[in-house]
DNA sequence: CTGTTAGCGCCTTCAC
DNA sequence: GTGAAGGCGCTAACAG
């Protein structure tokens, strides 16, 4: 049914020359009669001529695609993630291939092989949560093919990656939180084995250190806790909490119930914030103060260096650190004006 | 600096056969010598042997990917979407690629004829919001390559497409009003031009005349009005009206912030119904009531139907309209019991 | 300047 | 059963 998409072939010998010279005259390498190249190039348009990638791939071992792997789609930071990568792919000419690993290994795995067979020029990959193998990764980066991780990252394969910077965006909210006065602040933490849990955490604990607070156990939760929210509740009851940084904006949020069961007024007695921007946060009330970690400019970096790498294999092993924004609404008593940026 | 990945002629020389032989044994189609056979086979797995899919691509005409074109990633819905697609096109070994038009009709005619330069075998579509010339789209099918429209379509573009019931919907929602007592129903009309925008405006009227209420010129705001936000609030104040349904669930959103600073309590005076269910709608207090217009399913059914169209490139032109359903959540005081979901 | 040849990786006749 | 030949669309090297 579909329609026989014309030649350089077909072009060739309605004008009695050959696909070589057709093909000279398109691209402009070898020389063509001035004449020659006019009449081709003006039938080539005539037809609509329109060279076939495919072709060029198969002869020069290139796609011109880029493959990528994200856990999902449907979280907001994801999703501009993807346009980020998008706007650096397009702009650049590359084509996007897109698969998911639903967090989860098998699918990553079944999505590296994709990319792989399909031939991909590189591979930007958000590694799945559960990941604790890491062979199918080691594989790409064996086949040559040149990959960039965002987002998250593993000691254990050696290739470079584009991150948020975890650590100081925790500090900076937690040390926002004891210059507004916060003594006993809460923090639920992420997924166990996750660089950003851990990261994030340290940020905390630091912010506590530089204003010589002590850490306390009882104020630090876990989100995969069957009994999170009777935990958080039992925290707010009984452990003074005046403040609290949370891994996530959606738990933030729980923080948000729990405090309107009890009749904890926000900002009021407890400020809050937590992590990511995500859009609700500018939907709840009252609108939370958050990190935002700039998944936009985090994809356009990760999709900036993979096709640098991808035109200089040679460059080594980098590793980008993006900066966060601490951005501070009305989940927060006020401290005094600082260089953060309101909103 | 991409090693080279084996072939079929490899493995033919390694074994002293001809290409054409391995490629039979791999393929299963002609016969060979069962002891051939399974030498083949295994030094092909040893060998890590992966088909080329280009070079079949080049030869069948065919390229298993399907090119998909949406206005933008960052909206909850066209992740929901996308995610449905997905699933559909990796089950069934299809690869995506991916191009967004930014709402934009000339980034649009570019991504078509990206996605026609990259032979896909099929293109998905949501045409833009400003879309006003079709024929680039009139282009892919004059190629012979199956398009389909989902979310929208246009009168003007004779091609298949999956679209949410939109005048259902909104008279779902606009009928639930009715019932439980609304006379005066606001309506926030969405963007000019567009067939969901017309048809929630549809439902909102036939759900008004089948409750003998009469439709006012004064409850129809346009939200693309620039005083909306005052015009709203005139509404509010001066027109007794206890209900309102909105083009969008952040549309929606602004009758709460209306409604807010006129201290007129939701739902105890006013009962909001929004449209689409983004995530917002959980977070907000109270819990906004809308249409769900299931964009993973409709992602789904417009792959398939892509998917079905490819294998059979006669099946003429169809239109699917899928059922949303009406969530209630706390937005709205509760009429007695029906056959909606509750939330 | 332009034509011929060869080959990217694979498959499909057509002979033997 | 298996090999040889041709071709998908294109480019590069080598002849003229």
């Amino acid at each position: 049914m579909k329609k026989k998409r014309i030649s350089i072939t077909d072009i060739a010998n309605e004008l009695s020359v050959t696909p070589s010279t057709v093909s000279r005259a398109l691209n402009g390498g070898g020389k063509v009669s001035e004449k020659k190249r006019q009449e081709i190039l003006s039938l080539a348009k005539k037809l609509g001529y329109r060279p076939n990638p495919i072709a060029k791939s198969l002869l020069e071992n290139k796609t011109h695609t880029i493959g990528l792997i994200i856990p999902e789609f449907t979280h907001h930071f994801y999703s501009r993630m993807l346009a980020g990568i998008e706007s650096v792919t397009s702009k650049a000419g590359y084509q996007l291939l897109i698969c998911t690993s639903n967090e989860k290994q098998k699918q990553e795995i079944k999505s590296t092989q994709t990319l792989l067979d399909a031939r991909v020029d590189g591979i930007l990959a958000t590694i799945s949560k559960m990941n604790d193998k890491f062979q199918h990764l080691q594989e790409v980066m064996d086949s040559g093919t040149p990959l960039v991780l965002v987002d998250r990252f593993s000691e254990e394969i050696e290739t470079p990656y584009v991150i948020s910077d975890d650590f100081n965006g925790a500090f900076s909210a937690v040390d926002y939180l004891c210059q507004s006065g916060c003594k006993n602040i809460l923090h639920i933490k992420g997924p166990a084995n996750l660089s950003t849990t851990f990261n994030r955490f340290m940020g905390y604990k630091e912010a506590l250190r530089k204003h010589e607070i002590e850490v306390k156990e009882e104020l630090i939760l876990e989100s995969s806790d069957a009994n999170l929210v009777e935990k958080i509740r039992f925290c707010l009851k009984n452990q003074q909490v005046d403040g609290a940084f949370a891994y996530s904006d959606y738990l933030a949020f729980e923080i948000y119930r729990a405090a309107s069961d009890l009749k904890i007024p926000i900002p009021g007695s407890l400020s809050v914030i937590g992590y990511a921007d995500e859009p609700l946060a500018t939907y709840i009330n009252p609108t939370l103060s958050t990190v935002n970690q700039q998944p936009f400019e985090m994809g356009a970096t990760g999709a900036n260096y993979l096709l640098n790498k991808i035109n200089n294999p040679d460059i080594g092993l980098e590793i980008r650190s993006l900066e966060t924004k601490l951005v501070i609404r009305d989940s927060c008593t006020k401290r005094a004006a600082k260089e953060c940026q309101f909103s």
